[in-house]
DNA sequence: CTCATCATCCCTCTTTCGGGTGAGACGTGG
DNA sequence: CCACGTCTCACCCGAAAGAGGGATGATGAG
């Protein structure tokens, strides 16, 4: 609002799907000295248009969203310009989110109960160049790093596990033989180190590895 | 701020543990015309506190919150005043959160989707004694009527089957014997309308069933 | 080239699961 | 008191699942 244009403000773009917080975080950025909401976005494919659009320095970008989910938002505008500061700010730590997101090319993972200056201390972070994680966040990445990853092929298997289908019913939904099927879960049972199928989805859940 | 208190502001609560959104929250609330914010808790401990101390005329109340829950905070709060104002204002749908939060004696229930008029209508509503439902709640609750409830004991093996116990696990967790679990679990498939373990995990996180 | 990993397949064995049926004990509400 | 629903238990049976074992080709990294 004054004339002094000191250093010129943080430009900053949200997306995320919850008008209200969205809203909310909007004023709470708008307030604060030296960064300011170019946009907001309701969706991933807005997310990306408008990052097109506008050049944000920073987006704020939640994960779960209609028609274009976050993680394929951060690729596309990743795509575009691999330097783009993103921070993932979501609701969820689930381990699976965490790292997914980094992964796309987020440069920040930060949960929706941080503390509001724990916001701006992460959005001039990126803004600078650096990364900046939650020791929340950073703790989970430490333990998640021992962890067997799971191959595409079980993966998939996990989520047809987790709508309940037969042995018999996953073989007929991926065209292979029963079997093979039973060869991947025990492998998929291994690595999630549980045993039966239930815990299985049950672990699943708890992570984030299947959307339901 | 002006000296003109044409009507006297309404008077909100804010629980949230997610101090983002909170904080975010307040700003807008704020800034409307007609409702101030004149509290903010972290947890549903501080809601009740806070309630007994400031008397709102409406609480704008999360459910997940740590050390105790947004519908254990509704229950206390509705013990000392029955007419309390309580809206539900979370992130999930899930219908078992939607019916719990209603009987719990909240008086609407709106997700962090809506849009802000959508909230500022929603309080002045419950604030005038009436309640309020969004309608994509309400047609959930519709749903919900002709489904036949869980017995209490029914919901606690739900539980013990989303921890992956197999049927002797759980006759040995609630000390009865594996006859009963089976039988229990076939009333609970036929109620949830599944066919397998697993998939009655998967439904049970789809609607709330089971924290996880 | 070799080794590791993945995806595919096959076999056997034992346990578990889910369906069917029936039945006694208990409490609540009509 | 009776009907209803819940919780408890039992037995049977066939299908499915999970734990073993071993085997093949394809791929990709070292």
């Amino acid at each position: 609002m004054s004339g002094l244009a000191k250093t010129a403000a943080i430009r900053v773009l949200l997306a995320d799907d919850h008008a209200l917080v969205r809203r909310g975080l909007a004023a709470i950025i708008d307030m604060e000295d030296g960064t300011t909401v170019i946009g907001q976005a309701n969706d991933g494919e807005e997310a990306v248009e408008m990052w097109l659009a506008l050049k944000p320095d920073v987006v704020l970008m939640d994960l779960r969203m209609p028609r274009l989910d976050g993680l394929e938002a951060i690729r596309r505008i990743r795509a575009t310009d691999p330097t783009a500061g993103i921070i993932v700010l979501t609701t969820y730590d689930h381990d699976e989110d965490v790292y997914a997101g980094l992964r796309a090319g987020a440069k920040a993972y930060l949960l929706k109960d941080a503390q509001p200056e724990e916001l701006f201390r992460c959005i001039r972070a990126v803004h600078a160049g650096e990364a900046y994680l939650q020791s929340k966040i950073a703790a989970k990445l430490a333990l998640r790093v021992q962890e067997q990853a799971l191959t595409d092929r079980e993966v998939q298997i996990l989520g047809l596990l987790a709508e309940g289908k037969s042995n018999k019913g996953i073989a007929q939904s991926l065209f292979i033989t029963e079997s093979t099927v039973k060869s991947h879960l025990k492998s998929l049972f291994a690595k999630l180190d549980v045993t039966s199928r239930a815990e299985a989805v049950s672990l699943a859940a708890k992570r984030g590895l299947v959307r339901f």
